[in-house]
DNA sequence: CACTATGCGTAGCATTACTACTTATAGAAC
DNA sequence: GTTCTATAAGTAGTAATGCTACGCATAGTG
């Protein structure tokens, strides 16, 4: 699945990936694959400027670490990126059941 | 509710609006609201150049009319905006599902 | 006459995800 | 020892698209 329409969207799935703990970028990647079974791939174009202006937003925390000889920048949530995912989680209910009842006259499509 | 977090999926809801018959951009901003439970408040900069897009890109027809001294554009869609309509609509399952599915775990909540 | 509802439209802006690229280390393949 | 892949971070520039703030016009109501 193309990322073209998260718009206004992706903020919310990458303070979720970072609910469980700290991450760097390349593991958010990893995460929102697999959480989504393989359907999310964001290209690392998409998401370390993301991570920057969440953390410019106060809403994560980034800093340095080597880990094999790699360079890694770990992020994690801080208080106001959590109160910010908490909000983002309902405003995403809100407009996904806004949008499936403008486009199907029902609330949520039931699983079968 | 705002309408910024749409990017991407206006174009849908306008061809929704249309599936029942023809209208005009008033029309259908009334339609999306009433459809939404007056959630979705769509300002007139907004849904007046999307339907000149929906029509340059020939998923809908526009003409003229003048009803109580004041001229409309009536909009339909032609057969191609009826499948680009089921197409987005099953684009829409398949996003929402999986934004869920990031941000909460599970496919689509169930209601109560 | 002013105000509101109806009705269409544009110009310019801001946001934001994307493509394509660069830099760098480690390990495996050859 | 060179090449290729995976890991890891980043930038520059582009494109899409919804929004704000306007302007224009008619009809009806107070």
């Amino acid at each position: 699945m193309r990322a073209e329409e998260l718009k206004g969207h992706l903020d919310a799935l990458l303070l979720a990936a970072l609910e469980d703990g700290p991450r760097h970028g390349y593991a958010v990647i990893e995460a929102l694959r697999q959480a989504t079974g393989g359907r999310l791939e964001l290209p690392t174009g998409t998401i370390y400027p993301a991570l920057r202006r969440l953390e410019q937003a106060g809403l994560i925390t980034g800093s340095w670490s080597v880990v094999a000889g790699r360079r890694r920048r770990d992020y994690q949530l801080t208080p106001g990126g959590a109160r910010a995912l908490s909000g983002k989680r309902s405003a995403w209910r809100d407009f996904s059941a806004t949008i499936s009842a403008a486009l199907e006259g029902r609330p949520c499509p039931e699983p079968a």
